[in-house]
DNA sequence: ATTCTGAAATGACATCTGTCAACTTTTAGC
DNA sequence: GCTAAAAGTTGACAGATGTCATTTCAGAAT
C-alpha cells in the first residue's frame, strides 16, 4: 500500500490498546503526554514525533498504538465523553421522571457546564480537532442523546421516525449552537445555551404536534 | 520558522491570485485539474504533488498560488457558493415578496437544488473537507443567509437580538440537517429537506413569538 | 531593440505521516 | 527453568507539507 500523508485526516482512526502490561503504561504515558502538550502548546504544535520525543521513544512504537495522530485524539476526546456519558447515566433517573422538555433542558445544562469546565475538551470537540463527521465517539455521544430522546418520546407519544432520524437531528442541532457558541466567543454563553434548548425543544415538539 | 505540515488543516488559508497572464493561466489549470482530480479519485487521492505532476508543473509553483492544499478546496468551493449566491441574488425579488416561511422554504430548496446536483461540491462542503468553521466562503453564505433571514425579519417584526446570533444560527441548523442527510445517505433526501426547513422555521418563529 | 524591475518558477531543505521487515521482549506451555 | 509463540520495538524508507534563496521570465520604460 503506498503511503498516504494526511492529506485528509481520518475521522474513523481508532486507538489499538496493547496487552501487556508495560505496553499499556506506555500507551496511558502517550495519551497523558499528549493531554499535556496540547494544554501547553495547542493543536498547531501536536505531533507524534513531539510526543515520542518527549517521552523518550521512537515514533514507530506509538505508531503501533495510533494509526495516525488523529487517533490520539479521538482517543482522549472519547475517554472525556465517557466521562460525560457516566454523568448523564448517573442522573438518568432524574431525567427520566421530567417531562421531556425540562429533560431535554437537563442534558443541555450538563453538557454546557461539562464543556465549559474542560478546556481540552472543548477544544477537541468543539473546535474542530476532533470532526464531527462519521467520529465515532461523538457517534456514540449522538447515539446515546439520541437513545435519551427517544425514551423521552415515547413516555409521551409514538415514537420518532427514522427518516429524518429525528432523535440525532436534536443532538446534532444542540451541538451545532455550542459550537458557534464556542467559535464565536471561546465558551458557551448562557443566551446560546437557552438558543440550544430552544431550538431542540422546537424542532422536537413539530413531531410531537404533527402525531 | 519551522516547517509545519498539516497536523492540522487551515480553514482560513485562501489563494493568492496571480497577475501576470501566463501566470493567471496557470492559476486556472490548477484549479481545474484539482476539480478533474477530486470528481475522479476523490479526497484521499488529491494532494498537491499529484496535481503538479499531472500538470507537469513543479510543486513550488503552485505553492505560489496555494499556501496549502487545503486552500486550493476553499477556493473551489468558494466558486461553488459563488454560483449559489448569485443564483439567490438574481431571485431576490421572488424572496422579498413571499412570507418569510415562504422564503425559508424557497431558500431551502435552492440550496438542496445545488447540492444534489454538484457532487464535487457536496463532497467539499457537506462532506467535511471544507471546515465550516471560520471558512470564508462559508461565512460569507452564512452572512448571506443570515442577512436574507434578516430582512425577511424586519418586514414582519423587530430585528433579531445579535446573541445568540439567530440569523447564523438558523443557517447553522440548515446546514447540519443538509450534512447529516449527505452522511447517512449520500445526498439531500427529501426527508431531510422538510427536516431543515421545519428546523429553521420554528427556530426562527421563537423569537417571532417572543417579541 | 534593450534594459530593468518585480513577479513567478525552481529545487533543495527540514519536518511530518504512514509502512514494514527485522529484531527484542514478554508470556505461556512444557 | 526452557523454549516457542505472541506481543512489542525499532530504524529505515517512501511520500507529503511547507519554506526559501536563487534563478528565470514577463512587461514596462527608455
Amino acid at each position: 500500500m503506498q503511503a498516504k500523508p494526511a492529506t485528509e485526516l481520518d475521522p474513523l482512526a481508532v486507538a489499538r490498546v496493547p496487552m501487556q502490561s508495560r505496553a499499556r503504561a506506555r500507551f496511558e504515558a502517550v495519551l497523558a503526554e499528549s493531554e499535556k502538550l496540547l494544554e501547553e502548546s495547542g493543536l498547531q504544535a501536536f505531533s507524534i514525533p513531539t510526543v515520542a520525543e518527549r517521552l523518550g521513544m521512537t515514533r514507530g512504537s506509538i505508531y503501533t498504538y495510533f494509526p495516525t495522530p488523529h487517533a490520539i485524539l479521538n482517543e482522549l476526546a472519547k475517554r472525556h465523553l465517557d466521562e460525560l456519558q457516566a454523568l448523564f447515566n448517573e442522573r438518568a433517573v432524574d431525567l427520566a421522571a421530567m417531562s421531556w422538555r425540562d429533560a431535554i433542558r437537563t442534558v443541555v445544562q450538563y453538557a454546557v457546564e461539562f464543556h465549559n469546565s474542560r478546556p481540552a475538551a472543548r477544544m477537541l470537540i468543539l473546535g474542530g480537532a476532533v470532526t464531527d463527521t462519521s467520529f465515532r465517539a461523538q457517534d456514540m455521544l449522538m447515539r446515546h442523546l439520541g437513545e435519551l430522546g427517544r425514551r423521552i418520546w415515547e413516555k409521551q407519544d409514538s415514537p420518532l421516525p427514522t427518516s429524518p432520524d429525528v432523535s440525532t437531528l436534536v443532538a446534532d442541532i444542540g451541538l451545532t449552537c455550542f459550537r458557534r457558541s464556542f467559535l464565536d466567543h471561546g465558551w458557551i454563553t448562557p443566551e446560546y445555551q437557552e438558543a440550544a434548548v430552544i431550538a431542540m425543544q422546537r424542532y422536537l415538539e413539530y413531531y410531537r404536534a404533527k402525531k
